[in-house]
DNA sequence: TGTACATCAGTGAACGCGCGTTCACTGATGTAC
DNA sequence: TGTACATCAGTGAACGCGCGTTCACTGATGTAC
């Protein structure tokens, strides 16, 4: 049955909510569209009225995941300047790693955007840019080194993004270097 | 028919030759056991002579596979010393960047590492250590900085990894931005 | 060295299952009069 | 404002297909005598 235009609306976040933490947890080839479908309250025939096929819902919920993430921790609270530790403690946490479903979708779907569309390549490109034009906003001002900031915001992304992916690696098989390797990239960042 | 012990054991190595590669193309839940074993010039029902489930093959290919590329960079040339920018050089390059089936499989299954098995995972953790072990011992002794070499090493891996990672990730999309990514991390890491 | 035979790597049909996508259909919504 | 009806979001059966794994079977290997 037809459903009114807010209802519609509502369902779509719905099936982008649920996109978003299920590939995250799961990887883009590891979930069935009808398991999205399922999770949003849906069947699995209404999300063709929505998405074009499942690489276009791929993209969309990489987008909406990262924006959600991420005005969370750029947006600065009333009070609390956004530094370049708010970024480190935001993506370098513990409770994160743990939980696949949470976190940057730069991580959870790195090693497999290769092998996506490029609609993904893209919302991946745009999110990397972002991210990292945030960070580059909050390194202090030409430190020691020249301050060739550009670099060192790439450097740091990168650095972010491995850290949780190794993290994530290694946690099954020793759970202390998984937190080590969160702590130490932590401490190293956190002095440049 | 039975084979001879040697021709078995050339056998399992083919399995583990096509594994490493299209498990780092595809994804590991993006091969199936058929292709590799046609890959490798066998049936399907072969591969379950050799290992005993397709997570069993994933981990033991990881290890296969990361054993090859770490050895070629890692194994000190005649006449060659072996530097920080053998590893820079080898892993932040362009061309592995654009063959998905070359490359360290460190990055290659990084996020999806978190999804498979704990076998999977120990293979992860001691390629990890590994490779961290031998740039720990190509970083300058005692900066400036007070020469914490297994922070900074940590911080290197994850700089690698992560590099490699968003490079892959935005290729498709922007390929000049992927190109910065490599040249800026390298550039960076060196001058460390 | 020659023969008889147990071993077992490899074959390929078969299993149950879940996948992405399509499509005829339903019926509440929202518009035209 | 009230009624008739076109719209279209959502349903659920069906499609062809490939998946991981099992298993009865084959026949060259390699061993025991």
């Amino acid at each position: 049955m037809k459903v009114s235009k807010e209802q519609a609306q509502q369902n779509k976040q719905a099936l982008l909510d649920a996109a978003g933490a299920l590939f995250k947890q799961h990887g883009i080839d590891g979930v069935g569209v009808a398991d999205v479908c399922r999770e949003a309250g849906l069947t699995h025939g209404a999300l063709y009225k929505h998405f074009a096929d499942k690489q276009d819902l791929a993209a969309q919920a990489f987008t909406h995941a990262f924006r959600a993430g991420y005005d969370k921790v750029s947006t600065p609270r009333a009070g609390k300047a956004r530094t370049l530790g708010t970024y480190l403690d935001a993506y370098l946490s513990k409770r994160v790693r743990d939980d696949l479903s949470k976190g940057c979708p730069l991580v959870s779907t790195a090693c497999e955007t290769g092998r996506q569309s490029e609609a993904v390549s893209r919302s991946f490109a745009d999110a990397f840019v972002e991210l990292r034009s945030g960070i580059e906003g909050v390194l202090p001002n030409a430190g020691d080194s020249g301050g060739d900031k550009a670099a060192l915001a790439n450097l740091m992304v990168a650095a972010l993004v491995g850290a949780m992916a190794i993290s994530r690696g290694v946690v099954k098989a020793d759970r202390m270097l998984a937190d080590e390797v969160l702590v130490q990239v932590h401490s190293v960042l956190d002095g440049m």
